[in-house]
DNA sequence: GTCTATACAAAGATAGAC
DNA sequence: GTCTATCTTTGTATAGAC
């Protein structure tokens, strides 16, 4: 195996946790997962129980979102049409959500087996919220944008990503063949009408 | 105990398939539910295994979201402002994802143990989409709407809807405070802005 | 660091008394 | 129709050889 066992172990979690919950994974399922013989207790030489992995798992992409919510610098871009800004955001939108789709899917299913973390994972969200709405507020004042609302419409705008994400995460497809690019059209074009 | 038994495993499957997944839930936690001692098989005199009863209520709740689809006649209501006839059927789409919420939970966590029932519930989704699709549609002929493509229109509400719905679950209070009723008017405001 | 073997606990399921 | 008792299966976890 070329990486780490530890490392294939978490691996493991992320995709069993999410796809299977908590209590749907058994530790013969992510000792397979992960290269070693099922039944073997190899599993504890790596970590002490399965809730130790899960909260490790929690915490690895909690880690991973804090850096792509650092890394979103587009809300600093100086592209001329407000449109196009949005739409590459939206676009990053989408596909953060679909890299941490699997984290996600852990918080749906098991948020109350994450303690303390589910706290941490709050205030992310919130303060990426936050900083929607303010990037908002700036493209209103500066007229680029129709006024409305900025913290009620940066709900809206998230709920109506997620909702899509999610649901073409359940369906396996996108809703109704609307495709993720028209999604974002309709919704660039709703906030920029006035 | 008023209600038949049979009834009673049937609410506490819900309940808890909803809250803890098929897999985080133990046939004795579903007969302490419902009123008989845990860990007796006495579940089994009412249902062949955990599965059966996974399915019955599946079924069940399949069938009350038939009726809640057929029960909303305000498609067809004649209110003249249309912002108010789209204000009451949204707030009616939030109020159903509410009483629906629990077989959302349940899609979300164990769609592949539903089986042949997953494609019912997508079809009734499905459904449900087109009539509000067309809806959309008959708006926009009668000038009552600005243009736009009803499809995506209607899978972009509905996302926007759900997403609200699901988060505001996730995380037990609505986001950053802004309540439903801020959502809707933002929503409208958006859609009826040319 | 992984395996075999095994102990132990939890959960699914059945039999038979009441 | 529910209970006590019990059996079986599955899953968690540890010990010790390699």
């Amino acid at each position: 195996m070329a990486r780490d066992t530890r490392e294939r172990l978490l691996d493991a979690g992320l995709a069993l946790f999410a796809g299977n919950g908590l209590a749907g994974t058994t530790v013969s399922d992510l000792e397979a997962r992960a290269g070693l013989r099922a039944g073997s207790g190899s599993f504890y030489r790596h970590f002490t129980s399965k809730e130790a992995l899960f909260e490790a798992v929690v915490r690895q992409e909690l880690d991973r979102f804090r850096t792509s919510i650092g890394d979103t610098t587009i809300g600093e871009s100086t592209v001329a049409d407000v449109k196009i800004a949005l739409a590459l955001e939206f676009h990053e939108a989408l596909t953060t959500l679909g890299q941490l789709g699997q984290l996600e899917a852990i918080i749906h299913r098991d948020a109350h087996a994450m303690g303390d973390l589910f706290d941490e994972v709050e205030g992310l969200y919130n303060a990426a919220l936050d900083a929607s709405a303010a990037r908002l507020n700036q493209l209103m004042e500066s007229g680029q944008l129709p006024r409305r609302d900025p913290q009620a419409l940066a709900v809206t705008i998230r709920s109506t990503l997620i909702g899509y994400h999610l649901n073409t995460q359940s369906f396996r497809r996108s809703a109704r063949r609307v495709p993720p690019a028209d999604l974002i059209a309709i919704l660039i074009d709703l906030i920029s009408s006035k």
